[in-house]
RNA sequence: GCCCACAUAGCUCAGUCGGUAGAGCGCAUCCUUGGUAAGGAUGAGGUCACCAGUUCAAAUCUGGUUGUGGGCUCCA
């Protein structure tokens, strides 16, 4: 009789009898392994435990406590939806997909005639649970695809005859569940009894094959955990994280806020918000300065001739304000780079004068789709720490080291953790293909030398050029992209950009497209989440806060303020006529890192007494002495 | 831009069946001079986002506009 030859991941073989499947496997090792285990991965790929082994093959089991069990947990729970959604509304929907997510999972119907709403998860909830408890067994059938479509046709799931359609197999699985049928690859969960813990969360759009010109589907998202401890924590963990949003921050701490009559995604920075921009960008002139750039600036408007040499209103236009004004029509800008070539251009060029990196706080307004924006992370008026490096070819690759350590060295000082994608060529683009192979050879040397984790997206770069991006995590972890550097062989050649080499002769010089914060509105609003509007001293818009005791001090602390002030130091004066309790709770609401106490012991001795945010008092100590120890904390960055 | 939901006092939110509004916090005034997260009393705040419509009567129902939230598409 035949037998089935199983290595394990420790590399030990054991033989099994024909059709014995991945179960079968676990459970010759223990009875309890077989109860934890979700499905196994034989020779590389993920299968169904029950599927049947043959031949010599490697298994691994996953547990459902693994990270891959967990996707086949959500990604049965998605069809556990899917089926308690067509036991409740029947031929009223058609189904679609349903992956797996990040945070849980999500199923798209097509529904014209019903809309849903959460007023209704309960009762899909309570379905889910029904069919959950039934402990149906999923199960996998294979067809070839004309019977699959035939059936999929006959229940009336056309989606699902139009995912057939466009698969190329010979054949296509289908799995099981009661009633339920779906077309999935699987793996899936031997049985639904094993889905203990799940909450449906919300409802969207979302096209039809993500593309917008396709009909928008419903889509439901959900989660599910392993048990119900766990779900909880997640809930638990998403209520924390909405206390650190920063529009509730921003509100919170009197940093921005939005206006209806100002219009949509304009900022409005209140005088704390105000300041800490400033420091952002007093920073960021520092910062650039120390690493061989310019400060240059241009102005808000340029005639829209311009924006036309530059191809922007030919690429852009939908994004752009435009205005007239004596029978001129100017464009907004909503990139910095206009004013930069015309700099360049201003006086021949020598080899011998680049690279030159010209650096420019740049406000710009873009017209995003009102359906985007999103508090300070997505704005239609913003400013960029932006710069543009022309260099020759053979500086590209030093230029875009020394941007990527720059990145490097400014997400290190906020504490930043961030993920690294490199976009290359698209369809449509522009540029010769040793261009483009430089520039993206030049792009990944620099990520490989930087030691960092990156991802490769192809076809993903701009038209004009490959490029590297930089994402942080907002509290809810979205990811928002910040930083990047782009190549652009376009605007050289559109403003004829040259310089004279070494030979005499002209030649083109290539230019580099960076921000590193990005938008200091954005960074602001990942800023707020990060820190949790605790912000480190040294860009606290307010550092410490005087406070007296009683009304006996406030001469005293009148002075204290004032020399503190003086000193540079960002601080307030407290001298309302209230307990000292109830002024250090507003302090403390506030997040000021220090309040500062003065009783009669510390008039009578001239100190003042510091407690941090943190609760921790520090001894009494002078003016002058606080003075240095906030200096000393801000380090490099008073 | 598209889908769904939402918009009531400065903030967070109640407001039942259509009968022109409430709370807590905050704010103001007074009392209180109190040493590390809320002392007390009194009072003032609202064209219920805006514009139409239905109705004897609209915060409430309908339509539109603006804005917000969650997504999709797009993007710093």
């Amino acid at each position: 009789m035949s037998q089935v030859r199983v290595q394990l991941p420790d590399g030990s073989i054991r033989e099994y009898p024909e059709g014995s499947t991945s179960l079968d496997v676990a459970r010759s090792i223990s009875e309890g392994l077989a109860r934890q285990v979700v499905a196994a991965r034989v020779d590389g790929s993920l299968t169904d435990l029950v599927a049947p082994l043959q031949g010599e093959v490697a298994v691994e089991l996953i547990l459902l406590k693994s990270p891959e069990g967990l996707e086949v947990l959500r990604h049965s729970a998605a069809h556990l939806m899917a089926h308690a959604v067509k036991e409740i509304y029947g031929g009223k929907v058609q189904v679609t997909i349903g992956p797996a997510i990040d945070t849980g999972f999500y199923y798209d119907f097509y529904a014209p005639d019903h809309v849903f709403t959460p007023e209704e998860f309960e009762a899909i909830e309570a379905k889910m649970g029904q069919l959950a408890s039934a402990n149906l067994p999923i199960c996998r059938e294979e067809l070839s695809r004309d019977e699959a479509i035939d059936l999929f046709r006959s229940m009336g799931e056309l989606y699902k005859v139009q995912l057939i359609e466009d698969l190329p197999n010979e054949m296509v699985s289908l799995y099981r569940q009661g009633d339920f049928v779906d077309l999935c690859r699987g793996p899936h969960l031997p049985a639904t009894g094993m889905i203990k813990a799940f909450k449906l969360t919300s409802v969207a759009g979302a096209y039809w094959r993500g593309d917008e010109k396709n009909a928008m589907l419903q889509r439901v998202y959900a989660t599910a955990f392993v048990d119900k401890k766990e779900l909880r924590s997640y809930l638990t963990r998403l209520e924390e994280a909405k206390k650190r949003d920063h529009r509730k921050l921003g509100r919170e701490l009197d940093l921005f806020s939005f206006n209806d009559e100002a219009g949509a995604g304009l900022v409005i920075w209140h005088p704390k918000g105000a300041m800490l921009r400033t420091l952002l960008e007093d920073f960021e002139r520092r910062e650039h300065l120390r690493r061989g750039y310019d400060i240059v600036q241009g102005p808000q408007i340029l005639r829209t001739d311009l924006w036309k040499t530059s191809g922007h209103y030919e690429n852009y236009r939908e994004n752009m304000y435009f205005t007239e004004v004596d029978e001129q029509s100017y464009g907004l800008k909503p990139m910095n780079c206009l004013s930069h070539m015309l700099i360049y251009k201003s006086r021949k060029r020598s080899y011998r004068d680049l690279p030159l990196r010209f650096f420019e706080l740049g406000t710009v307004h873009r017209h995003e789709k009102s359906g985007v924006l999103h508090g300070l992370l997505r704005v239609r008026g913003f400013t960029q720490d932006d710069a543009h490096i022309l260099c020759t070819p053979e500086q590209l690759d030093a230029e875009i080291k020394g941007v990527l350590r720059f990145v490097q060295d400014v997400m290190g000082i906020f504490g930043f953790e961030y993920e690294m994608e490199i976009s290359t060529r698209p369809e449509k683009s522009i540029g010769s293909d040793v261009d483009w192979e430089s520039a993206t050879t030049a792009l990944m040397n620099a990520l490989k030398d930087s030691g960092l984790p990156f991802e490769v997206n192809e076809g993903d770069g701009a038209f004009y050029g490959p490029k590297i991006d930089i994402k942080l995590k907002d509290a809810l972890d979205r990811r928002w992209q910040c930083a990047t550097i782009q190549c652009d062989f376009t605007l050289p050649e559109r403003f004829d950009l040259t310089y004279v080499g070494s030979d005499g002769e002209k030649h083109r010089p290539v230019m580099v497209h960076r921000v590193i914060l990005g938008a200091i509105e954005r960074f602001i609003g990942v800023l707020i989440e990060h820190y949790a509007g605790s912000f480190p001293l040294w860009i606290s818009p307010v550092q410490a806060v005087v406070l007296n005791v009683t009304d006996n001090q406030a001469e005293y602390a009148e002075g204290v303020f004032q020399a503190l002030r003086d000193a540079g130091i960002r601080v307030r004066l407290d001298l309302r006529n209230e307990k000292l309790g109830f002024k250090i709770r507003e302090a403390q609401m506030e997040k000021i890192p220090y309040m500062l106490v003065i009783g009669d012991k510390e008039m009578a001795d001239g100190t003042l007494a510091p407690r941090h945010r943190s609760g921790e008092n520090l001894e009494p100590m002078s003016p002058e002495a606080f003075v240095r120890f906030v200096t000393d904390e801000c380090g490099q960055f008073h």
